[in-house]
DNA sequence: AAGTTAGTCAACCGCCACACG
DNA sequence: TCGTGTGGCGGTTGACTAACT
């Protein structure tokens, strides 16, 4: 009897960037079946692709309402603040900005926000310590000639939650570091956040009906009796 | 114009949690 | 309880492109 298991043959799967076909045949699929199951779908939508991979493309290429690029400032202070929560839930966060992926944000985190979180961080130590060395009623009389650079140390009892504070709301304008350093409930874990945000997947509204999972099904005779 | 470097981002990989038999 | 399959997540890679020399 011939052999007509679903294994999928690894020395068809295709790698690499999708092509305009794959992406027809992926989308047309998904819109008339649902994605009843990834392992099993590029068999029945004709792809020489892993599940994952199907499941990758539609999730952050494909699937209606997904918007790319153009962050606003408004979508990067939502990044920077819930990473400051948060940490790398790439998903959580991306929970928080409708039509955007979770693989977008983190690349958005790691090649944008991330380098410009870091240099204010740098920029803010500096001036922590500038500011803790040249205190105006102690500083030196006279022209600024008389300092030296032994004058410069980082005083032994400055924490960073010495200059803790609440952020004024424009993340354009507020310095990073204290912020990122100190957060304002020491007690709040992810958990929290996660159930706070009111967390939901958009997916859920794709959960694929009996019908179509009964034309899936359909589709995987078809397939056999090929 | 050609070569090099840095930045960007799509896609893959490995791991984990969960469901199910 | 254990083994297996599947979906999902985060880290990382590598191809591509723009900027620079």
């Amino acid at each position: 009897m011939e052999n007509t298991t679903l294994t999928l043959d690894k020395n068809i799967i295709k790698k690499g960037a999708w092509s305009k076909e794959e992406d027809d045949k992926l989308r047309a699929y998904i819109q008339r079946y649902g994605h009843w199951n990834w392992t099993l779908l590029p068999k029945f939508a004709g792809l020489s692709r892993s599940g994952k991979s199907c499941r990758l493309r539609w999730m952050n290429y494909l699937r209606p309402n997904i918007k790319h690029g153009n962050f606003t400032k408004e979508d990067d202070e939502i990044i920077v603040r819930l990473h400051k929560q948060l940490g790398n839930k790439w998903t959580v966060i991306a929970a928080q900005l409708p039509g955007r992926s979770d693989n977008e944000i983190k690349n958005r985190w790691n090649t944008h926000l991330k380098k410009r979180v870091e240099d204010e961080q740098t920029q803010v130590l500096e001036n922590i310590n500038h500011d803790e060395t040249i205190k105006p009623n102690e500083a030196p009389q006279g022209s600024s000639s008389t300092y030296s650079s032994s004058n410069y140390h980082i005083p032994s009892d400055v924490t960073l939650q010495t200059y803790d504070y609440e952020l004024s709301g424009d993340f354009w304008s507020d310095p990073f570091l204290v912020d990122i350093m100190s957060p304002v409930d020491q007690n709040t874990t992810p958990s929290d956040l996660y159930h706070n945000f009111g967390f939901h997947s958009s997916w859920d509204d794709m959960t694929m009906s009996e019908d179509l999972s009964w034309s899936a099904l359909g589709s995987y005779s078809e397939y056999n009796n090929y």
